[in-house]
DNA sequence: CCCAGTCCACTGTACATTTCG
DNA sequence: ACGAAATGTACAGTGGACTGG
């Protein structure tokens, strides 16, 4: 069957090594799970099982799972019904002889499911230059649309919950008018650019918001005149 | 060849699964649901195709539901009118390739997604006064277990990657230790501890250098005393 | 190979919202 | 008008493909 060639089997690399046959055809996967009657494939946690159960088995111990039966704690355990019940599964795990011990903590992600292969990583369009501009350009936008002037000393209250969402609903509207005026931005797909600010969106509040009370003692000027203070709320 | 033959590949249950992508092969997911034209989210059933008609056609296979056309069988079905014609919808999945084998049994129940909604929410152990009691005891641990004194002019050098990096680490521990100053975190059980800080880790380090940074002029004061300027890059 | 691990496409369920009888 | 059923989005769980010691 036309096998996809992964990362490592390319043709180039490899020299032409023939496919070792097994003498006898002693297949050892021939068994199955005894957890679930599935193939198995090969011992897991110190027990001939399948795929399912070992992973099951691996996320239920990391996780610590208590399962509670909704039956009589008797369900069949098969592999059209091994999802029914997952105390019985477990049980069945245990009663096997699968060793929790068995199971390791967590390793570090080896993702070389995407293997970024050392591109040089494209910064043409990444510049300070660049950033500065789309700040002035977004400024002008902003003052347009939303009329804002200069925050007003005289403008200043202590901010309400209403307030906050206010700064924020605003602030985040101008973010996106920014980061539209960043030519890079825009080279992405429209899915990417929303993922990219909603992740750093609560960066973008705070920066802003660090920056507006970078001279003020004791309070956090938001972006509508509406000050934050240690404890006080707004009426 | 022996290919294994499990669940998924069990020709009376569906998914040709695909073997990996290697790098380089892309599938961006920008394609539209064979059914309706939405936006697809994936194969479902075997078919690319959107949330609305995998949910639709997975309820009408448990279900073994059978439709009647008011119409003349030949109702159109997209994004508006999919919900027009349950039977010309589900004849269109079909005919689009979509497989019954591959609806699977009801499943054990799972963690509740809202567990608990408009609950009064306990704020007890959540004041200023204890963040400011841990902001002092976090700042004493990290002066003896790191030596620190205040950042002297004097050591300001313009930051390498290296200074970035070493930076960040130190930071890091020190919004761990600062964490477990507070009461309220040590009662969060320790994968939502971890959570936590992870998905913060950003704003307290830009928050942490915006306060260092508060009142310069051009240029960022990281934790070791390295700065970050516009443009320039230390040696 | 073996058996730990991770990855992620694809299953499933939960439930706010909408539509139907 | 109202309860029941259907819809579709968000997220949890599954298991086969894969890596690594
Ligand atoms: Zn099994
Ligand atoms: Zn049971
Ligand atoms: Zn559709
Ligand atoms: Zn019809």
């Amino acid at each position: 069957m036309g096998k996809k060639l992964t990362f490592n089997e390319d043709p180039r690399l490899l020299s032409e090594r023939e496919p070792r046959l097994s003498p006898g055809d002693t297949s050892p996967l021939n068994q199955l799970c005894a957890i679930c009657n599935d193939k198995a494939t090969g011992k897991h946690y110190n027990v001939i099982s399948c795929d399912g159960c070992k992973g099951f088995f691996r996320r239920s111990v990391r996780k610590n799972q208590k399962y509670a039966c909704r039956y009589g704690r008797s369900c069949t355990v098969d592999r059209e019904k091994r999802n029914h019940c997952r105390y019985c599964r477990l049980k069945k795990c245990f009663r096997a002889g699968m060793r929790k011990e068995a199971v390791q903590n967590e390793r570090d992600r080896i993702s070389s499911r995407r293997p970024s292969f050392e591109e040089p990583a494209d910064v043409s369009g990444l510049s300070v230059q660049l950033l500065l501009r789309a700040e002035l350009a977004s400024r002008q936008i902003d003052s347009t649309r939303l009329g804002s002037r200069e925050a007003d000393v005289a403008d200043r209250r202590v901010a309400t919950h209403a307030d906050v969402f206010d700064s924020m609903k605003q602030q985040l509207l101008i973010l996106v008018e920014w980061a539209k005026c960043i030519p890079a931005f825009l080279q992405l797909c429209l899915e990417d650019q929303i993922a990219l600010l909603r992740t750093h969106a609560g960066e973008h509040l705070l920066l802003g918001a660090s920056w507006r009370s970078r001279h003020l003692h004791g309070f956090v000027l938001l972006g509508n005149s509406s000050v934050v203070t240690r404890g006080a709320q707004g009426k």
